[in-house]
RNA sequence: GCGCCGGUCGGAUAGCGGCUAUUCCAGGAGACUGUAAAUCUCCGGCCCUUUGGGCAUCACUGGUUCGAGUCCAGUUCGGCGCA
Protein backbone atom coordinates (compact mmCIF):
# COMPACT_ATOMS: atom_id res chain seq x y z
CA UNK A 1 0.00 0.00 0.00
CA UNK A 2 1.36 3.25 -1.03
CA UNK A 3 -0.06 7.02 -0.07
CA UNK A 4 0.24 10.22 -1.71
CA UNK A 5 -1.54 13.36 -0.34
CA UNK A 6 -1.66 15.61 -3.26
CA UNK A 7 -2.62 18.80 -1.92
CA UNK A 8 -2.65 19.76 1.79
CA UNK A 9 -5.35 22.69 3.19
CA UNK A 10 -3.61 25.98 4.09
CA UNK A 11 -6.20 26.83 6.59
CA UNK A 12 -6.77 23.20 8.31
CA UNK A 13 -5.21 20.01 8.76
CA UNK A 14 -7.54 18.95 5.66
CA UNK A 15 -5.89 16.88 2.78
CA UNK A 16 -6.46 15.52 -0.61
CA UNK A 17 -4.49 12.11 -1.39
CA UNK A 18 -4.55 8.83 -3.24
CA UNK A 19 -3.95 5.47 -1.01
CA UNK A 20 -2.89 2.68 -3.75
CA UNK A 21 -3.75 -1.04 -2.76
CA UNK A 22 -2.98 -3.88 -4.75
CA UNK A 23 -6.36 -4.05 -5.84
CA UNK A 24 -7.19 -0.55 -6.84
CA UNK A 25 -7.09 3.22 -5.84
CA UNK A 26 -8.67 5.11 -3.15
CA UNK A 27 -8.97 9.05 -3.44
CA UNK A 28 -8.87 10.10 -0.30
CA UNK A 29 -10.92 11.70 1.35
CA UNK A 30 -13.25 8.99 1.09
CA UNK A 31 -16.10 6.79 2.88
CA UNK A 32 -15.88 3.07 2.86
CA UNK A 33 -18.49 1.04 2.56
CA UNK A 34 -19.44 -1.45 5.38
CA UNK A 35 -20.17 -5.36 4.85
CA UNK A 36 -19.64 -6.56 7.82
CA UNK A 37 -20.22 -10.18 6.80
CA UNK A 38 -18.59 -9.97 3.38
CA UNK A 39 -21.86 -7.96 2.02
CA UNK A 40 -23.24 -5.08 1.86
CA UNK A 41 -26.85 -5.87 3.58
CA UNK A 42 -29.25 -5.24 0.57
CA UNK A 43 -27.23 -4.67 -2.72
CA UNK A 44 -24.87 -6.49 -4.87
CA UNK A 45 -21.12 -5.80 -4.86
CA UNK A 46 -21.82 -4.72 -8.91
CA UNK A 47 -24.77 -1.64 -7.09
CA UNK A 48 -22.61 -1.17 -4.53
CA UNK A 49 -19.48 0.10 -6.99
CA UNK A 50 -21.94 1.32 -9.27
CA UNK A 51 -23.33 4.15 -6.87
CA UNK A 52 -19.62 5.18 -6.66
CA UNK A 53 -17.82 3.42 -3.77
CA UNK A 54 -14.18 2.77 -3.91
CA UNK A 55 -13.71 -0.13 -0.93
CA UNK A 56 -15.20 -2.27 1.35
CA UNK A 57 -15.23 -3.09 4.90
CA UNK A 58 -15.77 -6.32 6.52
CA UNK A 59 -15.47 -7.75 9.89
CA UNK A 60 -12.68 -10.26 11.35
CA UNK A 61 -15.46 -11.52 14.21
CA UNK A 62 -18.24 -12.04 12.26
CA UNK A 63 -16.31 -13.93 9.46
CA UNK A 64 -14.33 -16.15 11.98
CA UNK A 65 -17.48 -17.44 13.26
CA UNK A 66 -19.30 -17.93 9.88
CA UNK A 67 -18.51 -19.12 7.11
CA UNK A 68 -14.86 -19.13 8.97
CA UNK A 69 -11.80 -17.83 8.23
CA UNK A 70 -10.22 -20.52 6.74
CA UNK A 71 -12.62 -21.29 3.96
CA UNK A 72 -12.83 -17.69 3.10
CA UNK A 73 -8.72 -18.52 2.16
CA UNK A 74 -9.67 -21.29 0.60
CA UNK A 75 -12.04 -19.62 -2.05
CA UNK A 76 -9.41 -17.38 -2.64
CA UNK A 77 -9.85 -14.59 0.01
CA UNK A 78 -12.12 -12.49 0.29
CA UNK A 79 -11.56 -10.26 -3.26
CA UNK A 80 -12.78 -14.03 -5.27
CA UNK A 81 -15.19 -15.50 -1.86
CA UNK A 82 -17.58 -12.38 -1.97
CA UNK A 83 -16.71 -10.67 -5.31
CA UNK A 84 -14.86 -7.99 -3.66
CA UNK A 85 -12.55 -6.90 -6.49
CA UNK A 86 -11.91 -3.73 -5.29
CA UNK A 87 -10.02 -2.17 -2.63
CA UNK A 88 -10.93 -3.51 0.89
CA UNK A 89 -10.59 -3.24 4.94
CA UNK A 90 -11.23 -5.66 8.06
CA UNK A 91 -12.26 -4.39 11.06
CA UNK A 92 -9.82 -6.21 14.00
CA UNK A 93 -12.86 -7.75 15.82
CA UNK A 94 -12.40 -5.11 19.11
CA UNK A 95 -15.13 -3.39 18.63
CA UNK A 96 -17.18 -6.27 19.16
CA UNK A 97 -15.74 -5.99 22.94
CA UNK A 98 -17.49 -2.96 22.80
CA UNK A 99 -20.55 -3.21 20.95
CA UNK A 100 -21.34 -7.43 22.37
CA UNK A 101 -20.25 -5.81 25.91
CA UNK A 102 -20.94 -3.10 27.49
CA UNK A 103 -23.09 -1.71 24.55
CA UNK A 104 -25.54 -4.45 24.34
CA UNK A 105 -25.44 -4.93 28.00
CA UNK A 106 -26.07 -1.03 29.34
CA UNK A 107 -27.86 0.04 26.14
CA UNK A 108 -25.39 2.68 25.15
CA UNK A 109 -23.62 3.96 21.87
CA UNK A 110 -20.29 4.79 21.29
CA UNK A 111 -21.76 8.20 20.30
CA UNK A 112 -22.63 10.04 23.47
CA UNK A 113 -24.93 13.16 23.46
CA UNK A 114 -25.39 13.41 27.39
CA UNK A 115 -22.22 12.28 29.81
CA UNK A 116 -24.27 12.14 32.92
CA UNK A 117 -21.80 11.92 35.49
CA UNK A 118 -24.77 8.46 37.61
CA UNK A 119 -24.27 6.82 34.76
CA UNK A 120 -20.30 6.97 34.75
CA UNK A 121 -20.38 5.61 38.38
CA UNK A 122 -22.88 3.18 37.79
CA UNK A 123 -21.13 1.36 34.70
CA UNK A 124 -17.46 2.30 35.13
CA UNK A 125 -17.29 -0.71 37.82
CA UNK A 126 -19.11 -3.26 35.47
CA UNK A 127 -17.39 -1.65 32.44
CA UNK A 128 -15.99 -5.62 31.43
CA UNK A 129 -19.05 -7.27 32.45
CA UNK A 130 -21.05 -7.58 29.59
CA UNK A 131 -22.64 -11.46 28.87
CA UNK A 132 -21.17 -12.39 25.79
CA UNK A 133 -17.86 -10.41 26.29
CA UNK A 134 -14.91 -11.00 28.75
CA UNK A 135 -11.53 -8.86 28.12
CA UNK A 136 -7.72 -9.76 29.89
CA UNK A 137 -4.60 -8.85 29.41
CA UNK A 138 -4.10 -11.18 26.82
CA UNK A 139 -7.24 -11.10 24.82
CA UNK A 140 -10.84 -11.00 24.75
CA UNK A 141 -13.04 -14.16 24.99
CA UNK A 142 -16.35 -13.94 23.18
CA UNK A 143 -19.45 -15.69 22.71
CA UNK A 144 -20.39 -16.62 19.79
CA UNK A 145 -23.22 -14.51 18.69
CA UNK A 146 -24.78 -17.29 16.73
CA UNK A 147 -24.50 -20.33 18.47
CA UNK A 148 -23.33 -18.84 22.01
CA UNK A 149 -20.02 -21.15 21.67
CA UNK A 150 -17.10 -19.51 23.25
CA UNK A 151 -14.23 -18.20 21.57
CA UNK A 152 -10.80 -16.62 22.48
CA UNK A 153 -9.01 -13.74 20.38
CA UNK A 154 -5.70 -12.65 20.95
CA UNK A 155 -3.76 -9.92 18.91
CA UNK A 156 -2.03 -12.21 17.11
CA UNK A 157 -4.96 -14.36 16.78
CA UNK A 158 -6.82 -11.60 15.15
CA UNK A 159 -4.13 -10.31 12.76
CA UNK A 160 -4.05 -14.25 11.37
CA UNK A 161 -7.40 -14.00 10.65
CA UNK A 162 -7.37 -10.87 8.90
CA UNK A 163 -4.36 -12.86 6.89
CA UNK A 164 -6.98 -15.14 5.84
CA UNK A 165 -9.27 -13.28 4.76
CA UNK A 166 -6.94 -11.47 2.56
CA UNK A 167 -8.16 -8.03 2.65
CA UNK A 168 -5.73 -4.90 1.56
CA UNK A 169 -6.26 -2.54 4.86
CA UNK A 170 -6.60 -4.54 8.02
CA UNK A 171 -6.28 -2.90 11.72
CA UNK A 172 -4.51 -3.87 14.71
CA UNK A 173 -6.41 -5.49 17.78
CA UNK A 174 -8.14 -3.36 19.96
CA UNK A 175 -10.13 -2.56 22.75
CA UNK A 176 -13.72 0.34 21.78
CA UNK A 177 -14.68 1.36 25.45
CA UNK A 178 -18.26 2.70 26.25
CA UNK A 179 -18.37 7.30 26.17
CA UNK A 180 -19.31 6.47 29.77
CA UNK A 181 -15.90 4.81 31.01
CA UNK A 182 -14.38 6.47 34.02
CA UNK A 183 -10.96 8.47 32.92
CA UNK A 184 -9.16 5.78 35.07
CA UNK A 185 -11.03 2.81 32.96
CA UNK A 186 -10.25 4.91 29.59
CA UNK A 187 -6.49 4.85 30.93
CA UNK A 188 -6.35 1.31 31.37
CA UNK A 189 -8.17 0.30 28.28
CA UNK A 190 -6.06 2.47 26.63
CA UNK A 191 -2.75 1.20 27.67
CA UNK A 192 -3.94 -2.77 27.02
CA UNK A 193 -4.58 -1.52 23.28
CA UNK A 194 -0.99 0.02 23.02
CA UNK A 195 0.24 -3.47 24.31
CA UNK A 196 -2.00 -4.85 21.42
CA UNK A 197 -1.11 -2.85 18.80
CA UNK A 198 2.25 -3.94 19.52
CA UNK A 199 1.69 -7.46 19.39
CA UNK A 200 -0.08 -6.78 16.26
CA UNK A 201 2.40 -5.31 14.41
CA UNK A 202 5.26 -7.96 15.57
CA UNK A 203 3.10 -10.49 14.55
CA UNK A 204 2.00 -9.25 11.37
CA UNK A 205 5.51 -8.13 10.49
CA UNK A 206 6.54 -11.34 11.01
CA UNK A 207 4.37 -13.12 8.27
CA UNK A 208 4.68 -13.18 4.11
CA UNK A 209 1.15 -11.58 4.21
CA UNK A 210 2.36 -8.12 4.96
CA UNK A 211 3.92 -7.51 2.18
CA UNK A 212 0.43 -7.19 0.66
CA UNK A 213 -1.66 -6.08 3.36
CA UNK A 214 -1.16 -3.11 5.20
CA UNK A 215 -1.87 -2.74 8.70
CA UNK A 216 -3.44 0.12 10.52
CA UNK A 217 -2.75 0.90 14.37
CA UNK A 218 -5.47 2.08 16.32
CA UNK A 219 -5.66 5.52 18.24
CA UNK A 220 -7.73 5.65 21.55
CA UNK A 221 -8.35 7.48 24.51
CA UNK A 222 -11.71 7.95 24.68
CA UNK A 223 -12.90 12.22 24.86
CA UNK A 224 -9.90 12.83 26.73
CA UNK A 225 -7.58 15.16 25.44
CA UNK A 226 -4.11 13.89 27.49
CA UNK A 227 -5.38 10.22 26.80
CA UNK A 228 -5.73 11.14 23.63
CA UNK A 229 -1.98 12.78 22.35
CA UNK A 230 -0.52 9.81 24.71
CA UNK A 231 -2.46 6.95 22.11
CA UNK A 232 -1.39 9.00 19.14
CA UNK A 233 2.25 9.34 20.44
CA UNK A 234 2.65 5.96 21.21
CA UNK A 235 0.86 4.61 18.17
CA UNK A 236 2.22 7.04 16.19
CA UNK A 237 5.86 6.01 16.59
CA UNK A 238 4.74 2.47 15.67
CA UNK A 239 5.56 1.58 12.28
CA UNK A 240 2.43 0.86 10.99
CA UNK A 241 0.67 1.55 7.07
CA UNK A 242 -1.74 3.57 8.33
CA UNK A 243 -3.69 4.80 11.54
CA UNK A 244 -7.50 4.32 12.73
CA UNK A 245 -9.07 6.96 15.11
CA UNK A 246 -11.71 4.53 17.63
CA UNK A 247 -13.32 4.62 20.47
CA UNK A 248 -16.40 6.38 21.80
CA UNK A 249 -16.78 10.34 21.79
CA UNK A 250 -19.16 12.82 22.98
CA UNK A 251 -20.71 14.44 20.13
CA UNK A 252 -19.65 17.58 20.55
CA UNK A 253 -16.24 16.68 20.53
CA UNK A 254 -15.60 14.27 17.88
CA UNK A 255 -13.84 16.92 15.89
CA UNK A 256 -11.51 18.15 18.20
CA UNK A 257 -10.49 14.65 19.55
CA UNK A 258 -9.74 13.68 15.68
CA UNK A 259 -7.73 16.86 15.54
CA UNK A 260 -5.50 16.51 18.78
CA UNK A 261 -4.66 12.94 17.65
CA UNK A 262 -3.55 13.96 14.08
CA UNK A 263 -1.28 17.03 14.93
CA UNK A 264 0.22 14.06 16.78
CA UNK A 265 0.22 11.17 13.82
CA UNK A 266 2.76 11.44 11.11
CA UNK A 267 1.70 13.33 8.37
CA UNK A 268 2.95 10.94 5.37
CA UNK A 269 0.00 7.96 6.39
CA UNK A 270 -3.48 7.61 6.02
CA UNK A 271 -5.94 8.17 8.88
CA UNK A 272 -9.21 6.37 8.95
CA UNK A 273 -12.14 7.61 11.49
CA UNK A 274 -13.53 3.93 12.62
CA UNK A 275 -17.30 4.37 12.41
CA UNK A 276 -17.77 7.96 12.12
CA UNK A 277 -20.31 9.25 9.27
CA UNK A 278 -23.23 11.37 9.77
CA UNK A 279 -22.81 14.16 7.10
CA UNK A 280 -21.89 16.82 9.68
CA UNK A 281 -19.14 14.44 10.96
CA UNK A 282 -17.37 14.34 7.64
CA UNK A 283 -17.06 17.57 7.15
CA UNK A 284 -15.62 18.09 10.59
CA UNK A 285 -13.36 14.96 10.28
CA UNK A 286 -11.89 15.92 6.98
CA UNK A 287 -11.30 19.20 7.85
CA UNK A 288 -8.94 17.68 11.01
CA UNK A 289 -6.88 15.38 9.00
CA UNK A 290 -8.90 12.51 8.47
CA UNK A 291 -8.57 10.44 4.82
CA UNK A 292 -11.00 7.70 5.41
CA UNK A 293 -14.49 6.80 6.96
CA UNK A 294 -16.45 4.24 7.64
CA UNK A 295 -19.97 3.46 8.65
CA UNK A 296 -23.18 1.76 8.79
CA UNK A 297 -25.75 4.56 9.34
CA UNK A 298 -26.13 4.74 5.88
CA UNK A 299 -27.42 1.94 5.17
CA UNK A 300 -28.71 0.99 8.40
CA UNK A 301 -30.88 3.77 8.24
CA UNK A 302 -32.10 2.91 5.00
CA UNK A 303 -32.97 0.17 5.84
CA UNK A 304 -35.32 1.59 8.61
CA UNK A 305 -36.66 4.27 6.48
CA UNK A 306 -35.00 7.08 7.21
CA UNK A 307 -33.26 8.60 3.95
CA UNK A 308 -30.71 11.55 3.08
CA UNK A 309 -31.82 14.64 1.63
CA UNK A 310 -29.97 18.36 0.97
CA UNK A 311 -32.71 19.19 3.43
CA UNK A 312 -31.93 16.79 6.22
CA UNK A 313 -33.27 13.67 7.02
CA UNK A 314 -36.49 12.48 6.11
CA UNK A 315 -38.66 8.68 7.56
CA UNK A 316 -40.10 7.87 4.36
CA UNK A 317 -42.92 5.96 6.63
CA UNK A 318 -44.38 9.15 7.34
CA UNK A 319 -47.94 9.17 6.19
CA UNK A 320 -46.88 12.29 4.32
CA UNK A 321 -44.85 10.45 1.91
CA UNK A 322 -47.19 7.94 1.04
CA UNK A 323 -48.71 10.49 -1.83
CA UNK A 324 -45.48 12.40 -2.40
CA UNK A 325 -44.40 11.58 -6.32
CA UNK A 326 -41.45 13.38 -5.37
CA UNK A 327 -37.69 12.13 -6.00
CA UNK A 328 -36.28 11.13 -2.46
CA UNK A 329 -33.65 14.29 -3.23
CA UNK A 330 -34.74 16.62 -6.20
CA UNK A 331 -30.94 16.89 -6.52
CA UNK A 332 -29.60 13.53 -6.08
CA UNK A 333 -28.52 11.77 -9.47
CA UNK A 334 -28.74 8.26 -7.69
CA UNK A 335 -30.57 4.80 -9.41
CA UNK A 336 -33.12 5.13 -7.15
CA UNK A 337 -34.20 8.68 -7.78
CA UNK A 338 -33.59 8.51 -11.25
CA UNK A 339 -36.39 6.03 -11.43
CA UNK A 340 -38.57 5.96 -8.59
CA UNK A 341 -40.95 8.00 -6.34
CA UNK A 342 -41.07 9.16 -2.47
CA UNK A 343 -44.80 7.10 -3.12
CA UNK A 344 -43.32 3.88 -4.31
CA UNK A 345 -40.39 3.96 -1.43
CA UNK A 346 -42.73 4.51 0.76
CA UNK A 347 -45.19 1.82 -0.60
CA UNK A 348 -42.51 -1.11 -0.52
CA UNK A 349 -41.35 -0.21 3.28
CA UNK A 350 -45.28 -0.48 4.21
CA UNK A 351 -45.76 -3.66 2.24
CA UNK A 352 -42.35 -5.04 3.79
CA UNK A 353 -40.79 -5.28 0.14
CA UNK A 354 -37.22 -6.69 0.15
CA UNK A 355 -36.61 -3.92 -2.23
CA UNK A 356 -37.20 -1.13 -0.28
CA UNK A 357 -34.24 -2.09 1.90
CA UNK A 358 -32.10 -2.05 -1.80
CA UNK A 359 -33.66 0.88 -3.21
CA UNK A 360 -33.04 3.26 0.36
CA UNK A 361 -29.48 1.41 0.72
CA UNK A 362 -28.76 2.61 -2.80
CA UNK A 363 -29.79 6.07 -2.01
CA UNK A 364 -28.02 6.72 0.89
CA UNK A 365 -24.87 5.41 0.25
CA UNK A 366 -24.74 7.49 -2.66
CA UNK A 367 -25.67 10.72 -1.08
CA UNK A 368 -23.14 9.68 1.48
CA UNK A 369 -19.91 8.37 -0.87
CA UNK A 370 -20.72 11.35 -3.19
CA UNK A 371 -20.58 14.16 -0.58
CA UNK A 372 -17.33 12.76 0.38
CA UNK A 373 -16.32 12.84 -2.90
CA UNK A 374 -18.02 16.41 -3.39
CA UNK A 375 -15.75 17.44 -0.51
CA UNK A 376 -13.19 16.31 -2.05
CA UNK A 377 -13.70 18.10 -4.91
CA UNK A 378 -14.65 21.03 -3.36
CA UNK A 379 -10.81 21.06 -1.20
CA UNK A 380 -9.35 20.42 -4.79
CA UNK A 381 -10.83 23.98 -6.02
CA UNK A 382 -9.97 25.42 -2.53
CA UNK A 383 -13.59 25.91 -2.21
CA UNK A 384 -14.00 23.64 1.14
CA UNK A 385 -15.08 26.07 3.45
CA UNK A 386 -17.84 27.66 0.79
CA UNK A 387 -19.46 24.11 0.22
CA UNK A 388 -19.58 22.71 4.19
CA UNK A 389 -21.14 25.80 4.89
CA UNK A 390 -23.89 25.72 2.41
CA UNK A 391 -24.14 22.45 2.55
CA UNK A 392 -24.81 22.54 6.33
CA UNK A 393 -26.99 25.73 6.16
CA UNK A 394 -29.00 23.64 4.48
CA UNK A 395 -28.76 20.24 5.71
CA UNK A 396 -30.02 21.35 9.17
CA UNK A 397 -32.08 24.06 8.31
CA UNK A 398 -30.42 26.73 9.86
CA UNK A 399 -30.17 29.88 8.58
C1' G B 1 -90.77 -20.62 15.71
C1' C B 2 -87.40 -23.75 18.78
C1' G B 3 -82.39 -25.04 20.30
C1' C B 4 -77.24 -24.07 20.75
C1' C B 5 -73.14 -20.65 20.45
C1' G B 6 -71.34 -15.86 20.48
C1' G B 7 -70.96 -9.98 20.62
C1' U B 8 -64.11 -6.94 24.55
C1' C B 9 -59.88 -0.68 20.58
C1' G B 10 -59.92 -0.23 13.11
C1' G B 11 -59.30 -6.06 12.72
C1' A B 12 -58.16 -10.54 15.48
C1' U B 13 -57.79 -12.03 20.47
C1' A B 14 -56.86 -12.93 26.22
C1' G B 15 -59.51 -12.49 30.46
C1' C B 16 -64.28 -16.98 33.31
C1' G B 17 -66.01 -12.74 40.56
C1' G B 18 -61.09 -8.57 42.70
C1' C B 19 -57.39 -3.82 42.32
C1' U B 20 -53.85 -0.75 36.04
C1' A B 21 -58.69 -5.31 30.54
C1' U B 22 -53.91 -8.84 27.58
C1' U B 23 -51.42 -9.78 23.23
C1' C B 24 -50.77 -9.65 17.85
C1' C B 25 -51.77 -7.08 13.32
C1' A B 26 -53.11 -2.67 10.94
C1' G B 27 -52.39 2.87 12.09
C1' G B 28 -49.25 7.23 14.03
C1' A B 29 -44.36 9.06 15.55
C1' G B 30 -39.28 8.61 16.99
C1' A B 31 -34.37 6.38 17.40
C1' C B 32 -30.14 4.26 14.96
C1' U B 33 -22.38 6.47 14.03
C1' G B 34 -15.51 0.32 13.32
C1' U B 35 -23.87 -3.91 12.19
C1' A B 36 -26.46 -9.81 17.23
C1' A B 37 -30.50 -4.30 13.50
C1' A B 38 -35.50 -5.74 6.97
C1' U B 39 -34.18 -3.74 14.30
C1' C B 40 -35.74 -1.18 18.62
C1' U B 41 -38.76 2.46 21.48
C1' C B 42 -43.07 5.25 22.28
C1' C B 43 -48.43 6.65 21.23
C1' G B 44 -53.44 5.09 20.61
C1' G B 45 -61.55 6.50 25.06
C1' C B 46 -62.59 11.40 27.49
C1' C B 47 -61.18 15.48 30.80
C1' C B 48 -57.76 18.51 33.89
C1' U B 49 -54.36 23.08 37.03
C1' U B 50 -50.47 17.27 32.35
C1' U B 51 -42.53 14.72 35.41
C1' G B 52 -48.84 14.00 37.56
C1' G B 53 -54.10 13.30 38.39
C1' G B 54 -59.46 12.51 37.53
C1' C B 55 -63.57 10.01 34.96
C1' A B 56 -65.10 6.29 31.75
C1' U B 57 -65.28 1.60 29.05
C1' C B 58 -66.11 -5.05 27.41
C1' A B 59 -73.81 -4.86 22.46
C1' C B 60 -78.17 -2.75 25.56
C1' U B 61 -81.37 -2.73 30.11
C1' G B 62 -82.06 -4.43 34.79
C1' G B 63 -80.50 -7.63 38.79
C1' U B 64 -77.25 -10.63 42.37
C1' U B 65 -72.74 -9.12 45.09
C1' C B 66 -68.58 -5.43 49.49
C1' G B 67 -67.02 -5.82 44.31
C1' A B 68 -69.44 -7.78 37.54
C1' G B 69 -66.25 -7.79 31.01
C1' U B 70 -66.87 -12.29 33.98
C1' C B 71 -72.82 -14.71 37.45
C1' C B 72 -78.52 -14.21 36.58
C1' A B 73 -82.88 -12.29 33.67
C1' G B 74 -84.68 -9.75 29.64
C1' U B 75 -83.71 -7.13 25.03
C1' U B 76 -80.96 -6.76 20.62
C1' C B 77 -77.63 -8.24 16.81
C1' G B 78 -74.90 -12.24 14.39
C1' G B 79 -73.57 -17.52 13.32
C1' C B 80 -74.94 -22.61 13.21
C1' G B 81 -78.55 -26.52 13.68
C1' C B 82 -83.68 -28.20 13.68
C1' A B 83 -88.56 -27.35 11.97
Amino acid sequence: MRFNIIKEMGNSRGRVGVIETPHGNIETPAFIVVGTKATVKALTVEQVKDLGAQALLANTYHLYLQPGDDLIKKAGYIQKFSNWDIPSFTDSGGFQAFSLGIALNKKVGKVSDKIEKMDMVDIAGSETSGDLVKIDEEGITFKSIIDGSSHRFTPERSIEIQHNIGADIIFAFDECTSPHASYEYQREAMNRTHRWAKRSLEYHKSKEASKKQALFGIVQGGRHKDLREESARTIGMMDFDGFGIGGSFDKQDIYSAVGWVNDILPKGKPRHLLGIGEPADLFGGIENGIDTFDCVTPTRIARNGSLYTRDGKINITNSKYSDDFEKIDSECGCYTCSHYTRAYISHLFRAKEMLAATLSSIHNLYFIVNLVKEIRQSMLEGKFDEFKNSFLKRYTHLT
